[in-house]
DNA sequence: CCGCCTTTGTCCTGGCTGTGGAGAAAGTTG
DNA sequence: CAACTTTCTCCACAGCCAGGACAAAGGCGG
């Protein structure tokens, strides 16, 4: 199949395409509801976009009490891929051009062995998903790593948890790889874009999307459109200080919430437990594994294990204590919580919660909903998908 | 004189009244380089802002090596009003369209006397100005209050400090008085806006601005626009924990911020430090004043007086801390720091940077200038103007 | 099954807008 | 004073778009 040439060639064609993949297939009558367009105006823009073949007619629409108007939907044939890069694995997947998950393959992998190794793996992921024959090639990819990037460029800069890739031509290589339009954001930012697409955050306008993982970010969403900041690095929050001289953390200061609570933090934390006897639940399961992660404090909360419940509530209080001052400073509408932790599911909420509403103030926690993400790992891959359709389909 | 009625017609004549009224009186030709039209459709446009009157003819301008083109300039009789309610104080200033300040009055006034009793006190200062020649009228006016403010229909929402305002319709009221437009905003929001139109911040689009004065805010300004949050609350960083357990403060927490420095305070400390002894400097002040104030500790400083230097480092890194926080969250490219304390000067300025520079991550800090504002008073009755002649230079 | 209504799609006209060229006006430079 | 540059005005042409007229397609009540 020839891939996608066309882009589209004025705003209102851009604007069409946005609402056909966030609306899915639609009558031209309907379209018009929402554009504020003449007739006229509507059929020869359609009609351009059913030339380029990024639209295709679709049947008929049901009756609105007369004439049944014509259906057209995005080209069935156009597929995205998306990218997730964590610290410790790799998510990819393909979706059609409304953004639905067709298929997604996940596989573990430290991103420390640097951008060659990650990237061949990825596109060995890609490759079998072609073979699978949910594609036959891609019209875009949209990439998340993580860590702070140059937006503009597509190049991850200065990030911690990933030596080897400061400057590494993410972009410009991947799209050589590919062979189509390639864009590059920190994975939190494309979660936040996951979850505002088709996830719990469809009708937040400004919100925070914190994700807890490896390490800990925050994206942040202004006006529906994601702020990455001046250099790339805002919502890094995982360095803020939560706990005058405590804990030392990796950056080389004291204290971090991310020294405190995240994936790795907690994992560390769950094998001290078990090991000091503090959690006969926790030290079986060591025993079996040879390790803890945040899923074994997860199941050990599940079963009433009280240092599994402790280890959650403190991590969530301190949490809490970061989005509380995020929330007086932004006041924003929502605050979704995702990321590997959304296991510790609603005890962490509830340690969270508690802090942000006993700490800020009312007018900005009066209807503020906190809520958990509720894409899982879809949330990063559809905003990947997301971010180089956004990039598609605006003018030229 | 006849006061402004006519409003842009379109977006290029907004766009054109708003490069008069930052850049000056400006030639046809040398707004043509700025605007991307063609020079007939120009024309058009620029003789259409003529006969409306906003904008008159003023000579010829230099020549740029050819034919001397005409020089043009908004309106010289345009006046705005911008009214700036503290605290504690109200400042008044009467603009023209370019938001040069032509008069400004201060007088000091307790913002708890009510809506009522400070807007006679604001009419009677228009009044004073009217009379001393400055404005025949005004075209339109902006207010800042020390709150939280809906901003579509200009209601503070409650507001902490200014009991009594609460759901006061200021917008309405004073568009009624004044016999002009009026937009009102938080006084932090405004004080961004003037920095950033006559200030430090010209050049700036993502920064933020941090008023210290009887309480604490910070105004946040996101690709050039203000960003006033869900409910009209951000910014509100007063009341974020710095001191786990700390001191209480009048919002029922303890610790805030605005609890351990602010004006009132540092005020408070100075006092108990002379009572008690331990600052010769500062208790001879309390002796010829009955109370002290920022200002004599900020004179005090200045005299190499111990306890108030070290006054103003713990205060300096009390705020430091949190803006460590918002920077590594916000990304921003530039951090101002105003409001009544600017007289602490560059002690404080110097416990700010050492703690942002020292807490938060290089990439966020690394070209990130921290500054004082340069306008002082002026900051937030210029950013009043702005405010309402942003509202006013924009298609109706 | 038939007339009448609503909705949808197409066609066309008339008005408006903006581009870009021609050329005049006004200055500078050598 | 001639040659060049810049600015400004005028005008013709093309493109765009709103909105009306009309045809097509379907629902609905009788």
């Amino acid at each position: 199949m020839r891939r996608m040439t066309a882009r589209p060639a004025n705003a209102h064609q851009a604007r069409l395409l946005r609402l056909l993949r966030d609306g899915g297939p639609n009558s031209r009558a309907q379209l018009g509801d929402q554009v504020d367009l003449s007739r006229s105006k509507l059929a020869v823009e359609v009609d351009r976009l059913l030339e380029t073949g990024l639209v295709v007619a679709d049947g008929l629409a049901a009756s609105r009490g007369g004439r049944r108007s014509h259906n057209i939907r995005l080209a069935p044939g156009l597929r995205f891929l998306g990218v997730d890069i964590g610290a410790t694995s790799i998510d990819v997947a393909v979706t059609n051009a409304e953004l639905e998950v067709l298929g997604h393959l996940n596989q573990p992998m430290d991103v420390r062995e640097g951008p060659v190794a990650v990237f061949e793996q990825v596109l060995a992921m890609a490759a079998k998903l072609k073979a699978s024959g949910l594609a036959e090639g891609f019209d875009g990819a949209g990439i998340g790593v993580p860590g702070p990037v140059r937006f503009p460029e597509g190049v991850p800069v200065a990030p911690p948890i990933m030596p080897g890739w400061d400057g590494f031509p993410v972009r410009e290589a991947l799209s050589q790889e590919l062979g189509c339009p390639v864009m590059v954001d920190n994975d939190v930012n494309l979660m936040a874009m996951g979850e505002q697409h088709a996830g719990v955050a469809r009708s937040a306008r400004d919100y925070l999307c914190v994700k807890i993982g490896t390490g800990i970010g925050c994206g942040i969403v202004v006006g529906g459109e994601v702020y990455r900041g001046t250099t790339g690095s805002a919502g890094d929050i995982g360095h803020i200080q939560v706990v005058p001289e405590g804990r030392p953390c990796a950056c080389g200061n004291r204290g971090c919430l991310e020294a405190h609570f995240s994936g790795a933090a907690l994992a560390r934390d769950a094998e001290d437990a078990a090991r000091a006897g503090r959690s006969d639940e926790l030290a079986r399961r060591l025993e079996a594994a040879g390790r803890l992660t945040a899923v074994d404090v997860a199941a050990g909360a599940a079963a009433g294990d009280a240092t599994s419940l402790s280890l959650i509530r403190e991590g969530g209080n301190h949490v809490g204590q970061v989005i509380a001052g995020l929330v007086s400073f932004f006041n924003p509408g929502l605050v979704v919580i995702g990321g590997g932790v959304t296991g510790l599911g609603h005890n962490l909420l509830a340690a969270v919660r508690t802090q942000v509403y006993r700490t800020s103030l009312p007018l900005a926690t009066g209807n503020l909903p906190i809520v958990l993400g509720e894409l899982g790992a879809a949330a990063g891959v559809t905003g990947a998908a997301r971010l180089i359709s956004d990039h598609l389909f605006s003018p030229a």
